[in-house]
DNA sequence: GCCCAGAGTGAATCCTCCG
DNA sequence: TCGGAGGATTCACTCTGGG
């Protein structure tokens, strides 16, 4: 660990409910501070009258005080400002994920990319159990959008392409995620048995995005927290959280729902690594270790060329074709470039194999 | 039929494609005459280098002039006064369909609501054979998004409400919509075999726009009419069109495939019904879901082993023994394959019970 | 004519370390 | 900071050609 980052670590008030407006607090915390900031923003719905069902009962519309703005102007005017103060709590390589539907999210990524951050997908939430639109005069609202965001177009963002292709049963996660919405046991209630808060996410989403996006203790801030779901997953993935919320209600029902969470153990936080992880093994060592001959050759994976093996661990594939694995590959398949390890493979007995075996066998006795 | 509609009528230009810039020449139109637009403006995509799959065959990157621009302010300008162009030509109670992606559907989708377009839908596009990334440094792109707005908040917009809950097999049309991109015989060709235009878009996603938000005889405008998508699907159901586009080229490739065109031709309509499939249920979301918990142990059928669940929803079975749930079934049996879902059980009030119970339960939901 | 293996391809903001 | 080299990376579908 970084010296600066232990630093900072001291300083940041770390797995607390902070009581407050987001962008005051915001600003108070230490500069480039945060690795993931995961913002659910109140969505400036403007329900004209009350939604009835066919049958007359109410539905129980989003139109707490917090979520009315009274015109295009003074929403914008938010977002700049707690989009300016999230950009700032930020690490250089930090990323943010903002969730919305269509009455926020255009106004929200057009900001994003006005203030410089670097719009890495959009992301679909689609709704498995959405509920219906009871008129009849749209399409069923089914998904909400999220952005996900580097801070800048050139930051280096966490990803765990692996450990999110596992979750997906081993191919590539897509920009569409099917899961279903809050209720039932995990929907948080108040005393009077009504639901908490109008729009607690579901902790599968949450569940997902810190996968994906962060490591095990990193720093993940959710500037409107309302009733924790951040922060119950943030801690049952190992990472550490910071929630802001400025009703008190919700930081109440939060801060309770905190406490019965419990880390999941170590073991089974460990993710599918990537091969980049690994580390990197020289070709000339192999025949350093006498795993290859000079003189010996290697043929293609197609079995179109041959090479021959040098003492210092170059190739010759022909008159002026020689040089690294990688580079005699490319030169003689005419591609702009090529992985030597599983381009080239060997006999053994009898047999052709990939060199890249060797450099595995290398890898395993490194452990 | 009313008389002002019959008289616009008259002097549009009916089901033809014009040429030139879509600004001046919607100018040039009638004012309020036009009842649905379906717009595909450039996406202003920004690629940097070249792109290589991972056998290094290239990428055919969406280089295009009409791609280009300097800046956001560029971008954002070219959008204002497109928008006010159509927004001009629409009837009061017209409508507006933009497709894009995360480039510029949020500039898009702001300019619409700052000019008093009012927002019914956002709709998603989830490709069922999206391109993959092929460095895996991001989520798959697997969808687009479009927005439907009315001209106002007051416009009465039409919506085939019945029609479309049809399409979907009789439950409401959602905001989600499963369908493949365009190619095979449908991909419009060039003299030399290449594609004809780049971004060519499904006849089955208009047939679905067109059938939901218009009525036979309607007037439907595409200012980036490309190789014509929206005329043909608009002449197979009985609306006329107006196609404006710039290129010579894509207008020539458009023409010719109008004139094959029949009405009543219901190809694309088989498309878009015929597309249903199982969905498929990652053993990861039980993880995410929290119907099994990271750490949680499983059993095999034979109570012979055990394995304990990641949070990446793969298993570990002992030291070296990693990977998916069928992958550590079959390592541990010394299987070539196993099928995890019925091999795997869970402990649930003393009883273990096999894991398909619980991906059973959620397809189940998915009804 | 049918089947199967192999090649081709799609709106993409797609690498990282070391010297 | 920049240039060069190492080397990691793909899903669903269509079409073509050979047997």
């Amino acid at each position: 660990m970084k010296k600066t980052s232990r630093k900072a670590a001291v300083e940041l008030p770390l797995n607390e409910i902070l009581a407050g407006d987001c962008i005051e607090i915001m600003n108070s915390l230490p500069e480039g501070s945060v690795d993931l900031i995961f913002a659910d923003p109140p969505y400036n719905l403007q329900l004209k009258g009350d939604l009835h069902r066919p049958d007359n009962s109410k539905v129980d519309a989003v139109d707490d005080e917090w979520d009315q703005f009274s015109s295009f102007a003074a929403y914008d005017k938010f977002t700049k400002d707690w989009l300016a103060a999230a950009r700032r709590v930020l690490k250089p390589n930090g990323a943010i994920w903002v969730i919305g539907s269509y009455h926020n999210i255009f106004r929200v990524g057009s900001e994003l990319q006005n203030q410089g951050f670097w719009i890495l997908n959009d992301v679909v939430w689609r709704k498995s159990n959405p509920m219906p639109n009871f008129r009849g005069k749209r399409l069923t609202n089914a998904h909400e959008t999220m952005i996900w965001a580097g801070k800048n177009e050139d930051s280096k963002c966490t990803f765990n392409y692996e450990a999110l292709k596992a979750l997906n049963e081993g191919t590539q996660m897509r920009s569409d995620w099917v899961l279903p919405i809050c209720n039932g046991g995990e929907r948080l209630k108040n005393e009077a048995g009504e639901k908490a808060h109008p729009t607690q996410k579901p902790e599968s989403l949450l569940h997902r995005v810190l996968v994906g996006a962060t490591n095990p203790g990193d720093v993940v801030l959710d500037p409107f927290f309302g009733t924790g779901t951040t922060g119950a997953v943030a801690k049952k993935l190992g990472r550490d959280f910071i929630g802001i919320e400025r009703e008190e209600a919700y930081r109440k029902v939060a801060a309770k729902r905190l406490s019965k969470v419990r880390k999941f153990d170590k073991e089974s936080l460990m993710v599918s690594a990537s091969k980049r992880a690994q580390p990197r093994v020289p070709f000339g060592q192999l025949v350093e270790r006498g795993m290859l001959l000079p003189g010996e050759e290697l043929y293609s994976m197609n079995m179109r060329h041959k090479a021959k093996v040098r003492a210092d661990g170059t190739l010759v594939g022909g008159p002026d074709v020689s040089g690294s694995i990688h580079q005699v590959g490319a030169q003689l398949e005419g591609a702009p470039s090529c992985n030597g390890w599983t381009y080239w493979c060997y006999k053994k007995d009898g047999k052709t194999v990939p060199i890249d075996l060797l450099r595995q066998q290398i890898r395993a006795e490194m452990n």
